[in-house]
DNA sequence: TTAAGTATACTTGTATACAAGTATTATAAC
DNA sequence: GTTATAATACTTGTATACAAGTATACTTAA
């Protein structure tokens, strides 16, 4: 069996974080970026000897991947599900579902904070467009959307959001990556996109909002679907030729 | 320290489980009953020799208790926050979120299954009730709207479930064994409720889905706050006893 | 009495050891 | 060759040991 070294996680998030994490970061990427595969069995054992750690960092992180849903606990080992056409869409489901509950609530709030927040994000956003650096761009956005999300104070849809983040993070992470080598003009797009999303915050125009999140979520969903099939289609491609 | 050995947790859901488990289940229900109180600050070590039980079972219960939100981890020792209104009512505002998306599924598919189904767990219900079995109904109390929700198989949909159930079974326990005591005769108006929810799904008529979701929870949600309230006073009641 | 520094008793995170159970494989009987 | 049984090599769950870090308390100096 032929193993990379190279690590998918930005090694740079992961400065303080515990061996836990490590793996449990790692793992979930390695799983959503395909480079393991689905239906593939994965015991405790063998990941604490691949990621040379112990047991008990191992232990947590399938805790976790199980609790994501993109692996599933068996008698002996765990075999790994990942993510599918569907689930991706049912994720986007979610999205559209919460956001939309915080619109709701957003309007009958002040909002001049969040607007100035996230507008700091979206400059950040340029800058890292600007320097191309996907990993930093993946960050910011998906800080975007937890910003408006936190904005309404409800602990339980911020849960939700929390349960649902690392696997988008994942997906986005490796999404944003391909693009900026051969779609780097999506991003321009991407900002008007929020641009959007601000004005609408702003305006406490509902119709506005409902408009630019389906607009924002069909637009991306469609590419992230795409950029996750190809992505999907690469790390198969070394072993893969049939088809 | 006054310590009561009596378990909150039916012991019967426990019969298979892992000590970490019976750790999980029994921690959350101290805390949402009230008997560990807010603020209190919890270690690993006590739990373990409170419990009888290593370290790695604790662990593992203070890592899910951490996900339900219920304690913050910090530096040294994880803080409880338990329950308030507040909070109570948020997840209702999430159960009415997810079940309000169901039902817009539910209306497009097949649903001759699921009715005969939830038929039967209301049947359960009220063979619970009539042998005044608070633990029972609360079980299948849960089991009718998990029932429902599976019925459209979107697997984010059911992991926001998944997430919210834990803490929804302990409400509910604490719940229905007051009231069995107290309010019986809630029970027939619960049994009401669920038929008018079987109803609404049978006929497909969108308005009384809306309609039948909303009463039932806005009469459970008051109920079960002032549940859970005057539990939270009992098992106050019962610690300045035992002093 | 007060302040600073050190000793001690905690805490978590990780590694390792052990027990109990399950799947697989090898062996023996037919 | 087929089937039944035993040996084995796995698996998870739990207990324990150890390392590194933090808060508390005590001691000592001024």
């Amino acid at each position: 069996m032929t193993e990379s070294t190279e690590l998918l996680y930005p090694a740079k998030w992961l400065l303080k974080a515990s061996a836990g994490d490590r793996v449990t970061c790692e793992l979930r990427m390695q799983i959503i970026s395909g480079k393991i595969e689905s239906g593939a069995i994965i015991s405790e054992n063998k990941l604490a000897s691949d990621f040379a750690v112990s047991r008990s960092p191992v232990r947590e992180a399938l805790k976790i991947l199980a609790s994501e849903n993109i692996i599933r606990p068996e008698r002996m080992g765990a075999v790994v599900i990942g993510l599918t056409d569907k689930k991706i869409e049912e994720i986007y489901d979610v999205r559209i579902l919460i956001e939309t509950f915080v619109y709701e609530r957003l309007v009958r709030i002040n909002v001049n904070e969040l607007i100035k927040e996230l507008s700091k994000i979206l400059e950040m956003m340029r800058i890292s467009i600007k320097y191309q650096d996907a990993d930093e761009f993946s960050y910011q956005d998906l800080i975007f959307h937890e910003t408006i999300i936190r904005a309404i104070d409800h602990s339980y849809i911020l849960m939700i959001w929390n349960n649902l983040k690392p696997v988008m993070e994942s997906l986005i992470l490796l999404s944003m990556r391909k693009r900026f080598k051969e779609n780097y003009d999506d991003f321009t797009r991407i900002v008007i996109n929020h641009e959007l999303y601000i004005e609408a915050i702003k305006t406490k125009d509902r119709n506005l909002m409902i408009k630019a999140l389906h607009q924002n979520f069909d637009d991306v969903q469609g590419k992230v679907e795409d950029m996750w099939k190809s992505q999907q289609m690469l790390s198969k491609g070394v072993e893969q030729e049939n088809d």
